[in-house]
DNA sequence: GAAAAGAATTGAGTTCGTTCATTTTTGAAG
DNA sequence: CTTCAAAAATGAACGAACTCAATTCTTTTC
């Protein structure tokens, strides 16, 4: 179980992962060769390819991580939401938001985007658009949670709405990611906006 | 005006994308270097990148002739909807759908869609990041036509539920051409059903 | 503990997109 | 018809992602 050859293994996966996460971020994906960060990380650059696929995999991985964070902080919301239907999309989709340039980039969300389009059959690529998919459902929890506490209208196809709002959330944060002037503020209020509709006709009368 | 080296340039340019539009369909735009389209249009490698600022650039000038047919057909549908909103929407987005593999294979989406988010600058992504806002203004369009008809309620911001509709149909569009194994009548269906609460929220009482 | 098996590492080599110094072609001026 | 300058074409050379045959390191077997 812990013998030297996976405890190595472990150990390069996270060498490699830290030394591609601080390069991509402090100097740019474009810009770090896959030369640079097998050297940061102390292996070959055949060692990496072992590892991942190839560069935009390592990127993927990443990026992953992050996502899984964003997931797990969304639970509280769907625990607990705002009577208001505007305020809990509002607060479920802030979360998403604002937690998206901790880490990454807006170039970096750029590239990960793209690849997962790109080359849907890698590994973390895979994994990415589960996430992406785990994210779609929480999106239905809150609205189901929020039917069953009353809040909204029992009599509406969640599933659908839930997947308008998702498609709607992702679509406007990658316009986000996509203009490098756009700021955070003006992404929240254009998504409340366009839920707007949606909350009134979801709120009981 | 039409001094020999413009007519050579016309050629040329036209001679290069018809050997790229038929390269990428038959062979697939990854497996295609562009060394084969220079042969193929019979200019060197060198001249091919006075013409297009790169192969990325080269795929967006051809789907960017798709979109704008596109466009140009959705333009019967706004001046003349059908009563029903969802009727009225299917039928707009039918049109934007079923047009969409006639010239491009699933992979050729993937990757333009991949390069207008990787690489927003080159001529030809601004080019179709445009028509793409142009395509969701005329779902806009379609939905203030409704409510100057009477088939829709006035009282509703025409602009958030047209924005909620396009991303919605972009996204999907993209889950579509990102399955290889998706037919297209599981794509109008899901669009359907999740369009369908707006367009009762939408229909007077 | 030696030896064989097999798992993992390595980096030089291949491929392909892209660049740029040089050459060729075109159109204008004399 | 020459001459010249500007525009355009050319393909060899470059850089970076990725591959793979050879090598080294672990583990297992006797």
């Amino acid at each position: 179980m812990t013998g030297l050859r996976e405890r190595q293994k472990a150990d390069r996966t996270s060498r490699i992962l830290a030394a591609a996460s601080r390069l991509f971020r402090e100097t740019g994906y474009g810009a770090i060769r896959i030369e640079d960060i097998a050297h940061a990380a102390e292996v070959s650059v055949g060692t990496l390819y072992n590892y991942f696929a190839n560069k935009g995999d390592l990127l993927l991985a990443i990026v992953s991580m992050e996502v899984e964070e964003v997931l797990q902080a969304g639970k509280t919301v769907v625990a607990n939401p705002p009577r208001d239907i505007g305020q809990a999309l509002a607060t479920l989709i802030g979360i998403y938001y604002d937690h998206s340039l901790h880490y990454l980039s807006k170039e970096m969300w750029r590239t990960a985007m793209a690849i997962s389009i790109e080359a849907p059959g890698t590994p973390f690529s895979v994994r990415y658009t589960d996430l992406d998919a785990s994210l779609a459902r929480q999106v239905c929890a809150l609205i189901r949670r929020l039917q069953a506490l009353g809040y909204a209208r029992a009599d509406v196809d969640a599933e659908a709405v839930s997947q308008l709002v998702f498609n709607n959330l992702n679509q406007m944060f990658t316009e986000f990611v996509k203009q490098d002037a756009m700021p955070m503020d003006m992404l929240h209020a254009a998504t409340a906006r366009q839920n707007a509709p949606l909350a009134d006709y979801l709120t009981p009368r």
